[in-house]
DNA sequence: ACAAGATACATAGATACCGAGGTATCTCGC
DNA sequence: GCGAGATACCTCGGTATCTATGTATCTTGT
């Protein structure tokens, strides 16, 4: 997921590893920091990988920064990553929120609309915490109030992505395939 | 996360190892299934930290079963990672929501609370990504048609679970001090 | 009678991420 | 002139989880 946010990131403008650890930690709306120990050796990773160069200047506030950008390597492996995602980052809330932040760059609508098909797909599918059997439950079966306000957020979560997944696939479709 | 899981469910009810993963997969609302791998060592490992007992049974259906329960210490344990859980559990969200569908075993209000308002104060602080330094952002400053999507769902929950979390304090607190 | 699929458990090896610690520079308040 | 705090980078060791693979049993369809 890390990597994902990084080559995203790096794709829209170059940045030193500080400002990339603070836009990371913002991503899903909420400061959730990553550690150090997980963002350097990842950058020396994508390094060794070529997917991304490394430039050291002199700091402007304080000590030096090594600004990292993006190779054509970076950028083939940011399309590959966006255009077929592994199955978790699907269903994972937070890896599909990466997944959005930078669907942008996949740029083909068609290739868009797919993606968001299959969030839709997995969506709608039933099987679920929230169903007794095949009928589902509401808010009112719940006598727990914690569960009860999972399923509340849960459904409107749910109610609100499923809206603007249809809308979007519809507008990419006929993006794609203009009149 | 898994442990904190495991340990939630077999408090609700003893389970083998089978129809502990199903639950735990269909958890925050959609099935997101667990590796095998993942879910019968981390069993040993409980097993072993004496915190769950597993006793063998014919199986039911096919093969033999393990049926699982809490110990005293189990409970205890189970107890502790719920009242003074770590910064994850308040901030991520499959932690958290893994929180709120076991929080009802805390029993005490009062606890219940306190639990609550780490979520709201964390929900309510404005660093984000949805901020253009300190005025928030609405909609329509989004060019990005994915963007603009992450922040209508993104506002969309937050608005639903602090809505909720406000209600849910109020009556836990008038709970814990009766007239 | 035999294959497919669900039930049920297990291990080995890899990866992703975290936490604690360390180095060094610059700015600002006191 | 000195400490606190922000900027900026790095390593080591550990934990949590995934993927791939393997072993059985029972049920159901054909």
């Amino acid at each position: 997921m890390l990597e994902l946010a990084v080559l995203g990131f790096l794709r829209d403008a170059e940045l030193h590893g500080y400002e990339l650890r603070k836009r990371v930690a913002a991503l899903t709306g909420h400061v959730r920091p990553i550690a150090d120990g997980t963002l350097y050796p990842l950058l020396k990773r994508l390094e060794g990988n070529n997917l991304i160069v490394r430039e050291t200047r002199p700091g402007q506030v304080a000590a030096p920064r090594h600004m990292l950008s993006l190779t054509e390597c970076g950028e083939a492996e940011l399309h590959t990553r966006l255009a077929r995602p592994g199955e978790l980052f699907i269903t994972d809330e937070n890896r599909w929120f990466t997944m959005l932040a930078f669907l942008r760059h996949l740029e083909d609508p068609a290739e868009q609309a797919t993606v968001l098909r299959r969030r839709l797909d997995f969506l709608t599918q039933p099987a679920s915490f929230f169903w007794d059997g095949d009928k589902p439950l509401r808010a009112e079966d719940f006598a727990d109030p914690f569960r009860k306000g999972l399923f509340t957020i849960a459904t409107a979560t749910s109610r609100t992505e499923i809206r603007w997944l249809r809308e979007t696939i519809a507008e990419l479709e006929t993006a794609a395939a203009p009149a």
